[in-house]
DNA sequence: ATACTTGCAAAAGCTTTGCAACCTT
DNA sequence: AAGGTTGCAAAGCTTTTGCAAGTAT
């Protein structure tokens, strides 16, 4: 499930699978989703909308893509919502930079998964998931050091 | 540390060498934080202030108090900061109810630290931290299972 | 044809800022 | 006394809601 088009694809079928139509804002907003591994801000996802549409669209998707489990919405920095596709084997553990705000993909969290079991066992919560984000200045930052860019 | 007592001697000691005034506001502030383990909203952290300030007062403050290292925000649900001490020792690793939206920590984390020092390895990122929260539903709300109350 | 969706506009929240008065150091 | 802080009010943002018009099924 790599391919922006396959991710699209999926994100279509569950779409349907919700009975949710599937409009041209939608179609947008799913393919630029489709296109980004780590999570977008919504500011960055109205940008990179092929076709503009209204910001309350945006949100009112948005809300209904995540009740229909299409989409997760991660709290990565403040002041901004951002949001990923959950296609299948899709991780939420990101590595980011304080400084620049880049957000990477953590692909080797195995150890979160082993202790989700143990958390899931031991605490009696069910359905756990999970969501993980270290932070950090990462390499680009460390050489720029202006110390008045960190915040 | 795990007195409020201490945690709060803790706060105005990092205060003192942060070059800020001990006020009454940011006493009430720190009073209530250092009664709280789990992360507070700041909607509840003015509730539980002994004495009312104003909000811009608690904004200001609370940006002061993150900058100064003593107070972290961490964002839990969407929609509402979440501060809490970042006193020694302090975990930043929780458990949440999707639900009832309770948070708890989680004391047993160590894999997760193991993971932050192979990630830091890796990645070339610098003073790296962590925040991990593992979402589900509580064994309380497993029980008043009104579909209704379910998001 | 039906009823889900959209855009626009307005409302509602949350967070920040300006400024004079106040209080800690 | 000096200057960091506060409260109040107003401004700025982000997010939500009402409603008539538009559109996927």
């Amino acid at each position: 499930m790599d391919s922006p088009t396959e991710r699209y694809e999926w994100a279509v079928g569950c779409l349907k699978d919700a009975q949710l139509r599937l409009t041209r804002p939608r179609q947008c907003i799913l393919r630029a989703l489709a296109n980004q591994k780590a999570p977008v801000s919504l500011e960055r996802l109205a940008d990179d909308l092929e076709e503009a549409c209204d910001v309350a669209t945006i949100y009112r998707t948005m809300h209904r893509l995540r009740q229909a489990g299409i989409v997760r919405q991660v709290n990565l920095a403040a002041h901004c919502a951002c949001f990923t596709l959950i296609a299948p084997g899709e991780r939420c553990d990101y590595l980011v930079c304080r400084d620049c705000g880049v957000i990477t993909d953590l692909p080797d969290a195995e150890p979160i998964l082993e202790l989700e079991k143990q958390v899931a066992a031991r605490s009696g919560f069910r359905a756990l998931e999970h969501e993980t984000e270290f932070y950090g200045i990462c390499p680009d930052c460390q050489r720029n050091t202006n110390p008045l860019r960190h915040r």
